[in-house]
RNA sequence: GCGGCCAUAGCUCAGCCGGUAGAGCGCUGGAUUGUGGUUCCAGAUGUCACGGGUUCGAACCCCGUUGGCCGCCCCA
């Protein structure tokens, strides 16, 4: 038996219908925004991925799906798209384009992890960047958008939390101010604490382990070692969010796993979603273009939402329903001829319509009953002889004969929303 | 990649001390030759995840594999 590779699932009916609701909401709200849809290859050259997303991190080192091509290049499925969407704005020059660059994105992301609830190896992220321009401004606006979107999504109870985690005129010199205090406390922490003293310092700063956070507290904060235009542009980001009414908290421990952020760092976490808590992560990437070879500079900000995870927790609150508007149940061939004809005219009007494919009329009642169906047409060679068909409503069991000719009238206007 | 728990019908699950498998829901047919839901009757549910081992005999005990869940790591 051949079964969905581990880490991958199928999505089927209903919980397919809670997919294309986020996703119809998430479009909406980038079309008020005017951001604009790319679409990029899902397998790229692994130096993009390598270069952009950085050598060191997990999901480089890894988490890759990784595989030569006929002559020998390596190629990586895609593990996130940040770095895909900047190789296309540097390869197709749009930077030569006014404004700000504007692109979204939906689509699957792959990277070999040991699956767990919330966690696949193949994900779905529905992402936005925002380049060429360095306004702070840039920033509380894609925020501002994210949380539209979950908001709209009926998500309630999520935690947005901001952080800025320097550039690289700032962030190396507090690094090394947090090794010089972790080579002092270090030896007093838990066991992964110690590792990552060595390993990746501020990962400390994340730790969750409770008897920890006394000596967490003691660790210099990132906040109180930024330059002062890294400064002016967390105190710009926070203003405007204020401004425009969003609620944030500020988490010097915020730290993310991709090196190509800078400054500005925001994540949205929901508590329905067990250890994979974080719905949305996103931040500044100011230095990503050069990164993978730009000549010219890319400033840019960006966010992607777990699609998996927003649906989890949009499912719960929202079952889908089946819209079903007629079922059509012909006894015969000349019935079931006629009912193509039936349904073709009703579907013209923007009716949902199903024609049985069984000619019992008890058979396709029940059918009818099990799909939601509102209505049911019924004809036969009685009603083929008479001009007429039956309409029944299958909430009441009410049924009336009415003359074929004025069966589109009687429908018009009754479809589904 | 590491640790723990788990795997029986399409689904949710029972199965005692080792003696070759059960319920509910769902599904199929009938009561009803042209009327669904409620009801009644009947039926099929299956390599007990897979592969070995122990045993006269394994769904049950042991080992391995695969998959799922939970935690870690990390992330979305």
């Amino acid at each position: 038996m051949i079964r969905a590779i581990k880490g991958t699932r199928d999505i089927l009916p209903p919980s397919s219908a809670a997919w294309n609701f986020v996703e119809e909401v998430s479009r909406d709200v980038f079309r008020r925004y005017h951001y604009q849809e790319i679409r990029t290859p899902i397998f790229e050259e692994t130096a993009l991925f390598a270069r952009g997303v950085g050598e060191e991190t997990d999901i480089v080192s890894k988490e890759m799906y990784t595989f030569a091509d006929r002559d020998e290049t390596s190629l990586t499925l895609r593990p996130e798209n940040t770095a895909g969407v900047m190789r296309a704005y540097i390869e197709h020059r749009l930077d030569q384009i006014p404004g700000v660059t504007k692109l979204y994105y939906i689509g699957p992301m792959f990277r070999r992890e040991r699956p767990q609830k919330g966690r696949y190896r193949q994900f779905f992220q529905i992402g936005a960047e925002a380049i060429g321009s360095e306004s702070p401004y840039v920033d509380a606006e894609v925020i501002e958008m994210v949380v539209e979107i979950l908001e709209r999504c009926g998500v309630a109870g999520f935690h947005l939390l901001i952080n800025s985690v320097g550039c690289p005129k700032c962030r190396p010199a507090f690094i090394g101010k947090l090794r010089e205090k972790l080579a002092e406390v270090a030896p007093g922490m838990c066991a992964d604490c110690r590792r990552r003293a060595e390993t990746n310092p501020l990962r400390v700063l994340d730790c969750k382990v409770p008897e920890d956070q006394p000596v967490i507290e003691t660790l210099p904060s990132i906040l109180d070692h930024l330059c002062a235009e890294c400064r002016t542009h967390f105190d710009t980001v926070q203003g405007s969010l204020s401004d425009r009414g969003i609620a944030y908290e500020v988490k010097p421990r915020l730290v993310r796993g991709l090196d190509y952020y800078r400054r500005t760092t925001f994540e949205i976490t929901h508590g329905a979603l067990g250890a994979q808590s974080a719905m949305m992560g996103g931040g500044r990437y100011d230095g990503l273009a050069e990164a993978i070879g730009s000549k010219v500079p890319a400033p840019g900000i960006g966010f992607s939402i777990g699609e998996d995870r927003l649906v989890m927790t949009v499912e719960e609150s929202r079952p889908a329903v089946p819209a079903l508007d007629v079922f059509v149940a012909p006894m015969g061939d000349a019935a079931a001829r006629e009912a193509a004809l039936i349904a073709r005219e009703l579907r013209a009007q923007g009716l949902s319509v199903e024609v049985s494919a069984d000619r019992k009329l008890k058979r396709s009642l029940e059918v009818a009953h099990k799909s939601g169906a509102r209505f049911a047409v019924i004809l036969g060679d009685d009603e083929i002889a008479a001009g007429t068909v039956q309409w029944k409503n299958m909430a009441s069991g009410e049924q009336i004969a009415v003359p074929r000719g004025e069966l589109a009238a009687r429908s018009k206007g009754m479809e589904h929303g």
